[in-house]
RNA sequence: GGGCCAGUAGCUCAGUCGGUUAGAGCACGUGCCUUAUAAGCACGGGGUGGGAGGUUCGAUUCCUCCCUGGCCCA
């Protein structure tokens, strides 16, 4: 006995058996063992950060990489799966601090270093059990009990490792960091807090002058430059222009003085001129002019012009100031030219003791007597007032500044073309991800700012001391190094289990300098977490101190999948990591996935309220509906309007129809008592099989073909949207409904046989192919099929033999004949119920011929008509018309091809014929071909006709006696078949018609008597005397009215 | 300001290496089929393919500009 589902399902009830099934047979771990010695598929996972909640967002991806791992092991692929958490960084300490109710660093600090992290540590895993909650309810298969976690020792020992090999190839420095700073808070703001806080605000506007030096071929000209924050002024070490933008010299009528400024911005100027003449920018590089407000000397060389592409001529002078401490263009052109910094400002945002005229002073409050200074000294040309959008803290509203900071730097961008090179290799999906987003952030590369002022992260492994004068560093590549070179290590280590590679600790630690036998101290900083999660193919496996060969037969990873915000984020730390570390790229295949949004396309916010709830959907949908319509509605990578009616529409369709066809088949295999046994093993033979069974064989192989194609090539929508559409049309709607007469009463032992075996061979397989995305429902019923422990552990076999190519087409064909001929009944007012004598087929081509004969029966049937003709050919009641191939035809006539089309249209049916026959004519001057026009069937003299392509069909809609007669039959049964569904008999039940009509139609339905009980399972069938008692129950048989009673035996 | 993506029926989405007649599902209407199906089939209403130019015999498709929305960066 096969295994039959109740009425109604409860899919999350049903989710939670399976799950429970799964965890008693150590079903993943057996996907696993199962496929030892098979070649390997690596999957890296993206470790989150476990301190929030999940959301619908991470159910999407992953679904996909659950659906990608659960596809390769069917394909026999090996797929270890480790998941990780990502556990350091500004996010956690931000938790903490809220929690903690602490506001800066100086509270951590009084609060102490040792404490902060301790909670840092803790608070790290505080919504871990929804997260893995999130993973085993949505049925993702992912090893949790073995996750990588990025503080452990272990996993930093390894980012020491590859820090080393950064520091000694030279590609670790220090340098200047612009951030947006908030000068109150004494802090650095995220870009995410700046993009919080624009306020726009009124800004001095002012055009200042640059005198240059003499003997540079410019004596007397001074440069017009541009500034909203003439603070930065003070600072000023150069200028830029843009290489490729026109500049021009013009002298003021009245004064004579003489300005350099971009020709497009002349409008700036109001003074009458003269126009000297005019300069590509590229020509005024390195000129030379005199420091504008000389309060500090540089150490290097400065004030001269640089080129620059970021100016613009769209405001200002085309001339800007640069001052590399505050502001990432000007810092980014002084790491090119070897400029100074110059940070005559304090942390508070005031001048230092340098600045001897505006000492202690707030920076932005100085600006009017800098400017009143500047119009003293005849420096200023302008000043106005402008107002922009300026960011603010979002915390106090003060305006941030943007302020250089010290960091530790990985030269990055010495070798971009590596990274773009290895970039090239990689699969993006979709493309123009890696190409546009990604691509363009590696072709304009910046050095990777490494480190952070911060406490809870990894500890960056550097120690150093001043020597001479200058800063000595030497670095730590593993916890053996680290203790054999520290001084002290007893002293705050008591054993090795105490060994604590974060904050506090380590910072106490001194080591010596084997080369000037100094002790050198730990700088302070930690580093970026990105940097963490970037590590993890190696740090996860405690690589190269463990785990060498796993580690090296899963580099890189065959496949990743996050969200399209790990762009520059994950997607690039793994890139710039594992280019540099092993020499090329990190990932071969990746699915970027973009965000999912309300179903109006708004962002998901609990401000908004219209946050959906993973679990509650899975708890009122089930998992494997909620992740057929995420993979299914749209492909991952377009943002998602997120529907719940789509989810409806997915189980409707979809997943009902896979259950009822499961339903249906073990409803008759009950009930014929067919085995499992005998479904497989003895089967009979592909090419004794009747053509419907051949057809849906050849269809499934076909299908899956293709499927494999697009799952290989990473598009998942597309795969399950085959799916759906091979399992609701080819198998549902065409072959198990063509067959039901088969499965219920077959004709023979061996046709019994054949479509059990067929609808159990396709039906189990096409759960394989459901399984990767919706792995529940598709392991149950595959269970109960086969038998066999889980759908999981099996392998998509193809057999491609079995693609029967004509057989498909020849079905195709069948289709369209039922098609035309339904709207012909529709047209005409004729119910299908209602045999009708003949079909008449027009068509042009042999091939089509003998494929509609093939099909005759299954046509026939399907419309109920009594049989099927050809129109021969030369038949002069066809009326034919040929009308323009414009594919072919255009190129030949080009410009004539619309005269040409008029005439064809035309076209007389002696030139027709001669194409049908000849292949070619020639009409009104034009020679034409058979490719260059399309013959088709205009009408039939007498005929009911419907066209489509080169198909006509007519249909011959005279109605005799027996038609009349055999229609009330086919009427009657339908009634009394509806009857016994309403009464909710078993479709076995044996039962006993009694009715009553007027004398004519009783004699009717009389003379059907054996066809009418064959088809109700009626033992006894009669005309009654009287029908006034109970149970009668009057029906409409084409207009006539006839009283019945069933009853059941 | 720059990069990328999208704009096709009321809604969700296909498609088009340029071929004149742009499809499907949902929703709506009419009919039909069926003792597996909340399904399916046929027909109907519903579209200036975001806008404007250009290339071409022909543009939803290629090019340019613009508009709107989204994401990322500055």
């Amino acid at each position: 006995m096969f295994k039959e589902l109740p009425d109604k399902i409860n899919n999350a009830e049903l989710e939670r058996e399976i799950l429970s099934h799964w965890q008693k047979h150590d079903i993943f771990n057996k996907s696993l063992t199962s496929r030892e010695g098979k070649p390997t598929f690596t999957f890296y996972d993206g470790p989150p950060t476990a301190n929030g909640k999940p959301g619908i967002h991470h159910v999407i991806s992953r679904a996909i990489k659950d659906l990608v791992c659960r596809y390769k092991t069917l394909m026999g692929f090996q797929v270890y799966r480790k998941a990780g958490w990502d556990t350091q960084g500004l996010p956690v300490e931000i938790e903490v601090e809220k929690s903690l109710n602490i506001k800066s660093k100086d509270d951590i600090e009084k609060y102490g270093v040792e404490n902060f992290n301790k909670a840092c540590r803790e608070s790290v895993f505080k919504y871990l059990k929804e997260w893995e909650n999130l993973s085993e309810r949505m049925g993702q298969w992912i090893n949790l009990k073995d996750a990588y976690i990025t503080y452990k020792n272990e996993y930093i020992e390894s980012v020491w490792w590859s820090l080393k090999k950064f520091f000694d190839a030279g590609l670790i420095y220090r340098g200047y960091k612009i951030q947006p700073y908030c000068p109150r808070c004494e802090t650095p703001l995220s870009t995410h807090e700046v993009a919080q806080g624009y306020e726009d605000v009124k800004d001095p506007s002012v055009y200042v002058v640059f005198k240059i030096k003499q003997g540079q071929g410019f004596d007397g000209f001074q440069f017009l430059v541009w500034t909203t924050t003439p603070w930065t002024l003070i600072s000023n070490v150069a200028l830029c222009v843009g290489p490729k933008i026109t500049y021009v010299k013009i002298q003021f009528k009245e004064t004579g003085e003489k300005l350099i400024l971009a020709k497009d911005r002349l409008v700036v100027i109001r003074e009458e001129y003269e126009t000297l003449g005019e300069v590509q920018g590229s020509e005024l590089e390195n000129i030379e002019y005199e420091q504008l407000l000389p309060y500090v000397q540089p150490e290097l060389k400065a004030f001269y012009v640089t080129l620059g592409d970021f100016v613009s001529t769209e405001d200002g002078s085309g001339i800007v100031h640069i001052a590399p401490a505050f502001g990432e263009d000007d810092y980014q052109i002084s790491r090119r030219y070897n400029l100074p910094v110059m940070q005559p400002v304090d942390r508070s945002g005031k001048f230092t003791d340098d600045i001897t005229d505006f000492k202690g002073r707030f920076v932005k409050e100085a600006d009017d007597d800098i400017i009143l200074k500047l119009k003293e000294e005849k420096k200023l040309y302008k000043k106005e007032k402008f107002v922009h959008a300026y960011p603010h803290c979002w915390r106090c509203h003060s305006p941030l500044l943007y302020y250089a900071r010290e960091s530790w730097y990985i030269n990055t961008s010495s070798y971009k073309d590596k990274m773009i090179k290895a970039n090239n290799e990689i699969n993006w999906y979709p493309p123009e991800t890696g190409s546009g987003r990604f691509g363009n952030w590696l072709e304009e590369n910046r050095d990777w700012a490494l480190s952070r002022d911060r406490y809870w992260g990894t500890p960056l492994p550097i120690w150093g001391a001043e020597i001479d004068g200058k800063m000595h560093y030497e670095v730590i590549g593993s916890i053996e190094e680290l203790k054999s070179r520290a001084v002290n290590l007893g002293e705050v280590f008591k054993n090795d289990d105490e060994l604590d590679l974060h904050k506090p600790y380590i910072d106490r630690i001194r080591i010596k300098s084997e080369k000037y036998g100094i002790e050198l101290n730990r700088v302070s900083e930690v580093i970026d977490a990105w940097y963490d999660s970037g590590s993890m193919p190696f740090a996860q496996h405690h690589y190269p101190f463990e785990n060498k060969e796993l580690f090296e037969r899963n580099y890189p990873a065959d496949f990743i999948a996050e969200g399209v915000d790990q762009t520059r984020g994950w997607f690039y730390s793994l890139h710039a990591i594992g280019t540099f570390i092993f020499g090329g790229k990190a990932y071969r295949n990746l699915i970027v996935n973009d965000m999912i949004l309300d179903k109006d396309g708004r962002k998901m916010s609990k401000h908004i309220g219209n946050v959906v709830d993973p679990f509650e959907l899975m708890d009122r949908f089930g998992a494997d509906i909620l992740r057929w319509y995420l993979i299914s509605s749209s492909p991952p990578w377009r943002p998602k309007m997120f529907n719940e009616a789509d989810l409806l529409e997915v189980r409707n369709k979809f997943f009902d129809t896979i259950i009822n066809t499961y339903r249906f088949f073990v409803l008759y295999c009950n009930m014929l008592d067919v085995k499992q046994s005998e479904l497989t093993g003895n089967t009979v033979p592909y090419d004794q099989r009747p053509e419907i069974d051949r057809w849906i064989i050849s269809s499934f192989e076909k299908n899956k073909l293709l499927y494999i194609d697009l799952m290989d090539s990473y598009h998942v929508t597309k795969a399950a949207r085959l799916i759906s559409e091979f399992a609701i049309d080819d198998l549902s709607n065409w072959y198990v409904r063509r067959n039901r007469r088969r499965f219920r009463l077959p004709q023979s032992e061996e046709d019994k046989l054949a479509a059990y075996q067929t609808l159990f061979e396709v039906l189990s397989g096409l759960l394989k192919l459901v399984s990767p995305v919706a792995p529940f429902l598709a392991d149950m019923l595959y269970r109960n099929l086969t038998g066999e422990e889980s759908v999981h552990l099996s392998y998509i076999e193809q057999d491609e033999s079995k693609i029967d190519a004509d057989l498909n087409y020849n079905m195709d064909l069948a289709k369209k004949i039922v098609s035309l001929t339904r709207f012909i009944r529709v047209k005409n007012d004729l119910k299908t119920r209602q045999p009708l004598r003949q079909l008449l087929v027009a068509t042009s081509d042999n091939l089509e011929r003998d494929a509609i004969e093939i099909m005759k029966d299954i046509i026939l049937e399907e419309v109920n008509v009594k049989e099927l003709k050809f129109i021969d050919q030369s038949s002069s009641i066809i009326n034919r018309k040929a009308k323009l191939n414009f594919k072919t035809a255009g190129p030949k006539f080009g410009k004539e091809v619309k005269k040409v089309q008029q005439l064809v249209l035309e076209m007389p049916a002696e030139n027709i014929n001669e194409i049908m026959n000849n292949s070619m004519t020639s009409f009104m001057g034009y020679s034409l071909t058979a490719d260059d026009v399309q013959i088709y069937t205009e009408n039939i003299e007498g005929w009911v006709i419907e066209s489509q392509d080169n198909i006509t069909v007519a249909l011959d809609t005279t109605l005799d006696d027996e038609l009349l007669t055999e229609g009330i039959a086919r009427e009657f049964i339908s009634k009394v078949q509806t009857i016994r569904k309403e009464r909710d008999m078993a479709v076995n039940d044996k039962i006993k018609i009694t009715f009553k009509a007027e004398s004519e139609l009783e004699k009717i339905i009389s003379s059907q008597k054996k066809y009418i009980s064959d088809e109700t399972l009626a033992t006894d069938m009669l005309a009654a005397g009287d029908d006034k008692q109970n149970g009668y129950e009057e029906i409409n048989l084409n207009g006539r009215l006839c009283r019945v009673s069933i009853e059941k035996l």
